[in-house]
DNA sequence: TATGATAGTTAGTCTAGTCTAACAATTCAG
DNA sequence: CTGAATTGTTAGACTAGACTAACTATCATA
């Protein structure tokens, strides 16, 4: 289960998920603007998905996704969510770029990585002390091009 | 210039860069194999790059690139390059999951993403106190599901 | 220098994914 | 309940990128 997906493919599950949560029916013509692909690219697509059993489609009628094509669905949403989220939180990165970097990057991390990246930014942005003192320090290093000594002499310890 | 490359003809391009700095001479059959791509497919994405500038190719010669080539080429290994100490380095994903990660994610990494990781993987690689006290909390909490206490503690001051 | 081995090319096929143009079904206003 | 507007589909063309089979250069060596 969970067969390997085309990027544009895993693109039509994880646009039919989210339009799927926004609306409540999801049509051939919302997915079209969505995606910027026009109405029969998105026909066709629908076709091949049926055939695999990822989406359930008849003529004229509403999409919905199978159990299957919704597990697959959820599985890009995380990647991009937590790409998204190590991109604009923890390397700060601008909205916009961070959600156009997800949007690529999410058809190609594989699970190890995905899981090491969510454990990442789960680590980073729940420090029990707040916000880390080397992360302030990461972004006075960007910004400035050079550390900032007072950081730096905050972080004691012979080996820290 | 460094106009917009497809995955493929990034591909083409950066097995080329590496097998000059290796070999002494690039030739369709050393591409081949080093891609996993027979040698037609060679010859006819050799074509389109020549057409574009980007490789110099006789019938039965030898592959170089032209400057241009050669930059993209330097491009793309630096997207590898950085993508790969991130995943290694930082996130301690074994070596070879961390490459054939870095090979597909490096054609969707935008320029403005790209120099931050590269500067966040210095930040945290270059520590002037050595691997910094977080990084190693971040391998225990990855290791056992839970912050490693004493760690934390560690991590003193009222903001830290 | 002739010849077999190796290297490279050409021609043609296939798949995925997109598009446009034209047609068909559905829906909604009057 | 009928016709225009909207929505969706079909048919057909195109591109990128891969493949196989068959052909042609080139090279090395006897």
């Amino acid at each position: 289960m969970i067969s390997e997906q085309t990027a544009s493919r895993e693109d039509y599950l994880e646009a039919i998920a989210k339009l799927s949560e926004e609306e409540n029916s999801v049509r051939v013509t919302q997915i079209s603007k969505r995606m910027g692909v026009k109405k029969p690219s998105v026909t066709a697509a629908l076709h091949k998905l049926s055939e695999d059993g990822l989406v359930k489609h008849r003529r004229y009628g509403l999409v919905e996704l199978t159990r299957e094509g919704r597990m697959i669905a959820e599985e890009v949403m995380r990647r991009h969510e937590v790409l998204f989220r190590f991109l604009s939180e923890v390397l700060d990165i601008d909205g916009e770029t961070a959600q156009e970097d997800a949007c690529r990057m999410e058809h190609s991390l594989s699970p190890t990585s995905l899981e090491r990246l969510a454990k990442f930014v789960e680590f980073v942005m729940t420090c029990p002390k707040g916000e880390p003192v080397w992360h302030k320090g990461f972004k006075y290093y960007f910004e400035h091009g050079e550390r900032d000594q007072e950081l730096v002499a905050r972080c004691l310890g012979p080996d820290s």
